[in-house]
RNA sequence: CGCGGGGUGGAGCAGUCCGGUAGCUCGUUGGGCUCAUAACCCAAAGGUCGGGGGUUCAAAUCCCCCCCCCGCAACCA
């Protein structure tokens, strides 16, 4: 039996999964349960990333012990994966003693192969991004991405000789195309490939929290070579020789396009070094953007996968990331978009589907359908389907998941039109057609028995409860899939009438399907939910100041002389303003609303002892005062005419 | 040349890797049906596939050049 393994990425804990993670996992299910339903031995792998020096931060805030507070998130994590119907076989946790080992062990063997070594690293450590941050990244001291200021570090780190299997890496993409996935995504990483790589710093010291560096306990294994390990350590390298043996290599990674890069230099580079063969295949899926903006849980974009389940039910949000995202690329959900798709695909095509279809079969039958008298089957449909199917493997084959699904829906669509074409309840009315009534009832039922098999791995509660109404077997262990597919003649089915499975959702007042189970209401302690609510330091002190303080700004009357947009920025524009007694070049960041040109010969106030300051590579001698509405649009400080002449004091 | 994504009927999107009648959903208009969840079916209108060159018997698709839009980054002294 031929087997598979994959894998998701695993996820870092300081967060609850937002729609975006929920993305990658329901992706990854629907593969899994393909290979399932294949015939395929599979083994589905996800877990949490729990070395991150901000868990540890996290924790201390919520005044928890790391790991209980470790604990908590598995739960929680666990638990809405479970609400998403994610079927994972295991779940491996970084801070599990299976890993540790497994880490262990492939440093050593790393380092027996002579890839690590000791050096020092100096710099700016952002321990939100977890990464060491260049001058440039800066702005004004702070971490752009968090508006922290980062730690200047020096320490002695163990590096790990990535250069050296640069040329082993390039090798291996040329031979093997499909390594990663898509295409896009392949050729970003051999342009980098090609660009030559750098050695990696794999350690840090004066942590507590992380895997200890076998020959150096002094020093933490990096969290992310720590991380990338896991999908060894959870099929027991070096902890259990038959799993490992079982299961490694892995046939796929799936993980987000941002972490291609340690997924297919660095960890490839790792397994090199250790002597293990590499998986087979790395996709790099896209981004589920929130109306076309980026989720962010800062901004507060970001959208619980839970809430869009209450709204509607696991399946119909399986099937709109599955379908309604092309897998690889991103993609936008919104709640119209979401409502409308629930309404066509699950509603009105499908759902309403089977009910035609049932209520045809009681009404006529008595809900109990014989295999046609007559052979003569009704081509049309039996081609269509077998079509799909084939249609529907060759996408799935190459993780084109929404392609797969639109094959599915091609027997649907199929299938009403079939319906509309051979008129059932007029043949119900013509005693001479009692032959063809069965055919073509049954027809049907089996159209939709089909398809509802090869929605199974998306929706897998909908497509149950599909084929229970049709008759059918649901999908239980040691199907085969040959048999699954095949249009069948034979058999009596019953049909089983129902409430409606999918009721139409109308403007702002969501359905509930009647296929979920139920189970999926998740309640959690308030402090295991890290939601960013940084208590506000409200100082009480008297924050006003004094006339002289006041009167240290010396605001000025100018004269703008010149104005131009400052090259590639969005925002700057450039004054040269007169201050009576001499000019000046100023900055200001108002070139959203206001036309250069326009600017010249206005009067504005400008602070006129101001320290200079460089931006975008302008030096800039002074600040124009406008007032700032919310929302970032200035509005400029201005006079009643005649303006006062340039180098008036304003106080 | 900072990184990336994109420009396909009114809207939102596939299709581009592996050239061959331009497809889907929504919307609009007209018709049909009554088994079904005001659903379903048929038909119509609507497209210089951003622009220009090139390769080819044939280009949305391959090659070159250009234009525009959107994220991110930089930036509101």
């Amino acid at each position: 039996m031929s087997r598979f393994y994959l894998t998701t990425a695993i996820d870092y804990v300081n967060s609850r999964p937002h729609l975006g993670t929920a993305y990658e996992k329901v992706a990854a299910d629907v593969i899994a349960r393909y290979q399932r339903l294949r015939g395929v031995d599979t083994h589905f792998v996800m877990g949490n990333d729990e070395h991150a020096q901000n868990v540890h931060k996290r924790a201390q805030e919520l005044g928890l012990d790391p790991l209980t507070y470790c604990d908590q998130m598995a739960q929680e994590f666990r638990a809405v994966w479970a609400g998403l119907s994610v079927s994972f076989d295991d779940f491996i946790r970084t801070t599990e003693s299976r890993h540790k080992t497994a880490v262990r062990r492939m440093v050593q063997r790393i380092a027996e192969r002579g890839d690590l070594y000791e050096g020092f690293y100096e710099g700016w450590y952002c321990v939100s991004c977890e990464a060491f941050k260049q001058d440039k990244d800066l702005v004004d001291g702070q971490c752009a991405v968090h508006r922290t200021v980062p730690d200047w570090i020096r320490e002695k780190n163990h590096f790990f000789r990535l250069s050296r299997h640069r040329d082993a890496l390039l090798r291996h993409f040329e031979e093997h195309p499909e390594f990663l996935q898509p295409d896009i995504r392949r050729n970003e990483i051999l342009r980098l490939l090609e660009g030559g790589l750098e050695d990696i710093s794999v350690s840090r010291t004066g942590q507590a929290w992380g895997i200890p560096m076998p020959a150096d306990p002094d020093s933490v294994v990096y969290v992310w070579f720590d991380a990338l390990i896991n999908y060894m350590s959870a099929v027991g390298y070096g902890t259990d020789d038959q799993l490992h043996a079982r299961w490694w290599p892995a046939d796929l990674h799936v993980v987000g396009k941002d972490i291609t890069r340690f997924h297919s230099v660095v960890w490839p580079a790792m397994l090199m070094s250790a002597g293990e063969p590499l998986p087979r295949q790395v996709f790099g899926h896209g981004w589920v953007h929130l109306k076309g903006e980026r989720m962010s849980k800062s901004l507060g974009t970001s959208l619980d996968p839970l809430e869009a389940v209450e709204r509607f039910g696991v399946d119909p949000l399986r099937l709109y990331l599955v379908k309604e995202i092309p897998f690889g690329q991103d993609g936008d959900f919104s709640w119209e978009r979401f409502e409308e798709r629930y309404n066509v695909d699950l509603a009105n095509n499908l759902g309403n589907l089977v009910s035609r279809v049932v209520a045809m079969a009681d009404k006529y039958r008595g809900c109990r359908l014989r295999p046609p008298a007559s052979p003569a089957a009704p081509d049309r449909l039996v081609t269509l389907a077998s079509a799909a199917v084939a249609r529907y493997v060759r996408a799935m084959d190459r993780l084109a998941l929404h392609e797969a699904a639109a094959a599915a829906y091609t027997i649907i669509d199929g299938t009403n039109e079939f319906i509309a074409e051979s008129e059932p309840w007029a043949l119900a009315r013509e005693p001479g057609s009692a032959d063809r009534l069965s055919q073509v009832l049954y027809a049907a039922a089996e159209a939709v028995r089909i398809a509802a098999v090869l929605l199974s791995p998306v929706m897998p509660g909908g497509a149950d409860a599909v084929l229970e109404r049709v008759g059918a077997r649901t999908l239980a262990a040691n199907r085969r899939w040959d048999d699954e597919v095949a249009w069948r003649t034979t058999g009596e089915r019953v049909l089983i009438t129902g409430p409606v499975l999918w009721p139409r959702a109308e403007a702002g007042r969501p359905a509930r399907s009647s296929t979920d189970r139920g189970e999926i209401r998740i309640m959690t302690p308030d402090e295991t939910r890290p939601d960013p609510k940084p208590a506000p330091v409200v100082d009480e002190q008297d924050s006003r100041i004094t006339i002289e303080a006041f009167m240290g700004i010396d605001l000025r009357v100018a004269t703008v002389l010149a104005a131009e947009r400052v090259e590639k920025s969005k925002k700057l524009v450039r004054l040269e303003v007169d201050l009576g007694t001499e000019r000046r070049t100023v900055v200001a960041g108002i070139a959203e609303v206001y036309e250069a040109d326009d600017l010249v010969g206005r009067t504005v106030v400008v602070v006129a002892n101001l320290k200079p300051a460089t931006l975008m590579g302008v030096e800039s001698n002074g600040m124009v005062l406008a007032a700032s509405l919310e929302g970032g649009r200035p509005s400029l400080v201005r006079f009643d005419d005649p303006p006062p002449p340039p180098g008036t004091r304003v106080r």
